[in-house]
DNA sequence: GTGGTCTAGACCACG
DNA sequence: GTGGTCTAGACCACG
């Protein structure tokens, strides 16, 4: 994983994980690797993975056993919630940038349409 | 103004001031407010004003003069493509958020709609 | 049981059993539950259990017998000392942050009998 | 200051700090001590201060701020709801444990009044 | 000088 | 073996 060089390694790290679990790559319910495991799979030290697994655990969408390691919630709901959580803050980000540039919801639709197909463009 | 306080201060400034370039409040060609001025403006501290700006004159969009100030460049095609990288980036980024999440274009455009609309409410 | 998972379940048990035995729940010089269907009900370890018990043990708050299983002591002595020890701690722990907090007597009376009206409402 | 061997030293770091800023000796709106400062001063390695200070922030009740240092939030209602929050927290634990003990609330009371005069005496 | 981040490494309780 | 904590030490951006 590439990280960008201006934003907390650990912050990154916190969306990540947040995306495997609403894609479902981690499952409701399911066990997550260990913060050392996942320490070697992205090449970070297993503190700074720690560190975004705490806050993972604060925000209640994982829930760590001192023993059995730590699993995804059991509430649905609240992974759901995330899903929408992730999804508005970006799609919010998006728009106040927008609005400040002076578009209108129309020429910001046109706009996202445009880049899609040029990024998909780009990948094939 | 205020600021995230996640983020560098002058990387906020570029932004801004970019954005009353490219939305015409600073005229293509025409002189920008100083740095000690836009400080006691914006709250923040000259030499973080002076980043900000040397940032922007790095950029070509706006030209420093030692005795006349600061001011926008007058190459209009420059000013356009600020405002063409400033919109791609943003959508870019929102993007690749959405796909990262596995929505599709439709739903992308669709999450657009009803948060632009839920912000617009907030507002009023 | 939910248990508090920023501290060790084994204490939490400890603390679960000495108030089952103060109260009478399991009363003086009776035999108490075994260890497996104490983790069976309260949906932990049996080892753990066994670590909680064995603290009463030395406590003499229980008496383990090979054969006959464990029982609360005989000695009514010991139960009520420990009653008074329960309740000394938990007291002179509020008491100790009251005064941190720079309360009076009177003041930590009138918030302890606020509180214990609003969580009896909660309650209901 | 010394500290409880059974609790994270960065929890209880939290709670003494959150102690300074209700009692006044930390001001609202005041510049707190750094975290190199409070390292020596507490004994303990400034990153473990720093952990709990984050914590504090993530509160509301400190700001940081990169360059002039950290300082008490400016809003004095946050502060008071602080006082609260610590307050009624301190109390429902020992409501909690007297009322799973059986005690009705004069018998509280009169607990709690027996052992503030116990302690006082044992301070003298 | 300040807060923030990150790493390396150690140790611990837990079960 | 697991998560959690703590330390020591380094480095960085910031302003």
């Amino acid at each position: 994983m590439d990280f960008d060089a201006s934003r907390p390694i650990w912050r990154q790290l916190v969306e990540e994980c947040a995306r495997r679990i609403v894609t479902g790559q981690w499952p409701v319910g399911e066990r997550v690797p260990g913060v050392r495991d996942l320490g070697v799979e992205l090449g970070v030290n297993p503190n700074t993975v720690q560190r975004a697994m705490s806050e993972l655990d604060r925000q209640g969408v994982t829930v760590a056993d001192r023993t059995k390691g730590r699993h995804v919630t059991h509430d649905a709901d609240r992974v759901d919630t995330l899903r929408q959580e992730l999804a508005a803050t970006q799609a919010d980000e998006f728009i106040r940038g927008a609005r400040g540039l002076g578009m209108s919801l129309d020429r910001a639709q046109s706009l996202i349409d445009t880049r899609w197909n040029a990024l998909e463009q780009e990948e094939s």
